[in-house]
DNA sequence: GCAATTACGCACCTTTTGGTGCCTATGGGT
DNA sequence: ACCCATAGGCACCAAAAGGTGCGTAATTGC
């Protein structure tokens, strides 16, 4: 077996990444830093998300065994999602991508106007 | 302003997020990071992207201030990217995540199989 | 003088992603 | 008796991502 390595498209490194270079599972997973959390805390907390990605997504974090659903079997539904301990130490990683994108949003966004205006002027 | 918040929609630091968020992102900014770079070889090192999602990628990177564009002004076309310092640190925590995936996804692979394993049986 | 080289732009097409509305079940409140 | 709330499934549709092939410009090697 070769050593796993992400440049390589046919090695299963570049799936596992591609799993986590998703804008809703670096959301998700920091999301559930703090426990156990339900769906419907999810939906309130993760802005601009719809059920239906939600849903997806957990699916297939639960499928990659980063997540753990626990359903409470119960009318109304109850079910809880939490992070495994893979999960757990990829959401580490994830959140000090999150916490640089909330640093740096402004610098990117003088970076966009001072690009922009570049091109307008130049023309 | 209100604290940037990638949880918020709204917010420019979900659009930092949404660029980062990316599989070619992921790629290209840590492949920088061994200085600069001409497309070619980027193109080479990175396996599996099109000369399409490279230029366009890099265009976009740019744009933010994350990538420094070098046209040498010759025939044939000599061009080098290399990383901001705000393009640095981001590559930074990227390579964690790269780093990441490697060690991991034969952890993701058993647990997918798992996963089906379970419910294929299970029916 | 003819082909190959480099870093693209552009147009066309397919594939994937994501949104929305409609459906389910049942215990608890009024 | 009735309707709401919860966690989705499913089908249909719009939008975005991404692949492929074609063109381009001047210089170098044959």
């Amino acid at each position: 077996m070769a050593a796993p390595n992400v440049y390589d498209s046919a090695c299963s490194a570049r799936d596992a990444l591609e799993l986590i270079a998703s804008k809703w599972a670096m959301l998700i997973l920091p999301a559930l830093s703090g426990g156990p959390t339900r769906n419907s805390a999810l939906l309130r907390k993760i802005g601009g998300i719809s059920q239906k990605m939600l849903t997806q997504t957990l699916k297939d974090l639960e499928r990659n065994g980063l997540v753990i659903r626990q359903d409470m079997q119960t009318v109304p539904p109850h079910v809880e999602y939490r992070l495994s301990t893979l999960g757990s130490s990829l959401s580490e990683a994830l959140i000090v991508l999150d916490r640089w994108a909330e640093r740096h949003s402004v610098d990117l966004d003088a970076a966009r106007e001072r690009f922009d205006a570049a091109r307008t002027e130049g023309a």
